[in-house]
DNA sequence: AAAAACTTGACTATTTTAGTCGGGTATATA
DNA sequence: TATATACCCGACTAAAATAGTCAAGTTTTT
């Protein structure tokens, strides 16, 4: 049960542009280095980023990527959602004997597995990019 | 972000020992046919329940499994244990410049990591097998 | 003009997953 | 005591997902 590397490169790409860039478009070059991540990797998490709204991107020289909202705005749950990254943890069997529709026909975990969606869903709808920051100034 | 099958099958065919046994070993065919999982599968997942002790089985004839403690007093999170199921979520990045050692060293999302885990374990951690099993008799 | 930086699709090696297979051993019951 | 039922267990494998790389661009600033 875990998370996949593009979601959470995504996310510390994301926090690391909160704390460095001064309103100015941050590079992928610069992300690259200080957070080790590989640079035609972040390209590929950027492409997704970019499609899905979450930061905008300057051509050119001095050019890089500006988050399109604010980090006390931006859910974390957005950044999962711009990655395929469903929280939709697991279904149920559908195509078993007895097969489970959800409605009339639940199996017995049915609902178990639904409570475990809301639970971590919720962890994430509840978070923006700006607590993880949060936590960090509180350390520094 | 997801529950593997191990897993999901190991809660799946502790909860139907959980209603269909009465007081007596429940054989994995039995399950199997009720849950539609391979038997062959099934197999492979109580041995590691078994390794476990999660539950016990009874060879021979009408032989079969048993749960070792009740569905009153069975955590969710043991199964998941057994099966190397580590809700371990995710780390951070150990091999970048300037690694994250976890202490005096940590890296933007850090806590953030750990808040998740923390999240999703205790989860887990308090539900038991009878909690399933409740919302199943509130709907028949 | 040249360099920095974004753009995009395609490709690939490795790992994980989700099983299957084969050949056991133990035991209740007829 | 024969035999069918059911657990025991390591090894194997096909398919999918993951975690990237590569190539060949385009755009914009200096």
């Amino acid at each position: 049960m875990k998370l996949n590397t593009k979601s959470r490169y995504a996310v510390m790409a994301l926090a690391d542009m909160a704390v460095f860039s001064n309103d100015k478009a941050v590079s992928l070059r610069d992300i690259s280095l200080r957070q080790g991540i590989s640079l035609l990797y972040l390209e590929q998490i950027f492409l997704r980023l970019k499609k899905n709204n979450i930061v905008k991107s300057v051509r050119g020289i001095n050019g890089g990527y500006i988050l399109v909202k604010s980090p006390k705005e931006l859910k974390i749950s957005d950044i999962l959602l711009a990655l395929d990254q469903k929280v939709k943890t697991i279904g149920c069997k559908k195509d078993s004997k007895k097969s489970c529709n959800g409605k009339s026909t639940k199996c017995i975990t049915h609902n178990f597995w639904d409570e475990l969606d809301i639970h971590i869903n919720s962890f994430f709808e509840n978070k923006k990019l700006s607590d993880l920051l949060k936590s960090r100034e509180a350390r520094i």
